[in-house]
DNA sequence: GCCAAGTAGTTTCCTAGTCAACTACGGAGA
DNA sequence: TCTCCGTAGTTGACTAGGAAACTACTTGGC
């Protein structure tokens, strides 16, 4: 018979307790946005092209931290949702830019608008001042831990 | 020309910043129980799986906030890797259990070490009060919320 | 005892990523 | 100028999960 030693238990970590959060907020935000036929990378990619010079898929898979094959994959699908568009650059036959249309700048203010209810919905269980802590706490972890990168999945 | 209303940015919220936080620990987590062969969803399963009486796959879809489907695919995997078996109930032809097999308990305590190790490596970065304080306003708006559920992905 | 409804698990189709190979182009050195 | 290397983007194979249809079995009502 296998000894059963004693192991923590997934709920000892704080890593857990963050990820269930993080999973929730993360999953109301989805449902979310996926009333206006957006998904959340796609909301990322919307908003990081938003009030900004048409930018190289490249560019944008290291702002965001995707491959660039996810970047053509979803820049394909926010295409066919005309809400942005891909043009191939005059100067150099390999590079091309991608930029918002009209639809897609008119969607990222509705966007955000549910990013911010969304925000709010969670987070106003805290106080002012928890929510101030907890802010802190995690810029934090990011500053020290060099998480440089905006997180997609 | 479409004009560009001020909108929040992603950095505004702080679900963003969960966001981050949470997807770098936990791909470093993933990173670590893939040096023995296993993934995140794998590891769940496993620590739920031990110590314990065999169990129902539709019992732990519903502890790990799985779809069946998902727990019958998960669980093929482990048991080609025979790390759990797979019994039918002799009571109700239509039930199984799954259990961890000899080489299955032994990887937990493995695996738990190498969780424990990634909470520290993060979280050292904080004091014990502020992990403390984190722990202790992430479980509020995991009450407050109503968040039952085991985190996956 | 039989049928209807419900339950357990599986399967299929779909989505959305990664990784690595591939294509096409540009630029620098012999 | 040609060649070789690096870079930009695409593609295909693969992974992991969800949703919903499907199969097989049980159970409760008549």
């Amino acid at each position: 018979m296998t000894s059963i030693k004693p192991v923590s238990a997934l709920t000892e970590h704080l890593g857990f307790w963050l990820r269930t959060v993080s999973n929730h907020v993360s999953h109301a935000f989805a449902a979310k946005v996926a009333t206006q036929g957006v998904t959340v990378a796609e909301w990322v990619v919307m908003r990081s092209l938003y009030g900004k010079k048409p930018m190289a898929p490249s560019r944008l898979a290291a702002e965001i931290g995707m491959t660039r094959g996810a970047i053509t994959k979803l820049a394909d699908r926010l295409i066919a949702k005309s809400l942005i568009v891909r043009r191939s650059s005059a100067a150099d036959a390999r590079s091309q830019t991608l930029a918002l249309t009209k639809r897609g700048t008119e969607l990222v203010p509705k966007l955000a608008e549910l990013a911010d209810r969304n925000d709010a919905e969670f987070f106003e269980q805290l106080s002012g001042d928890e929510r101030k802590r907890l802010e802190r706490l995690l810029k934090r972890l990011v500053e020290r831990c060099q998480m440089t990168v905006v997180p997609i999945d």
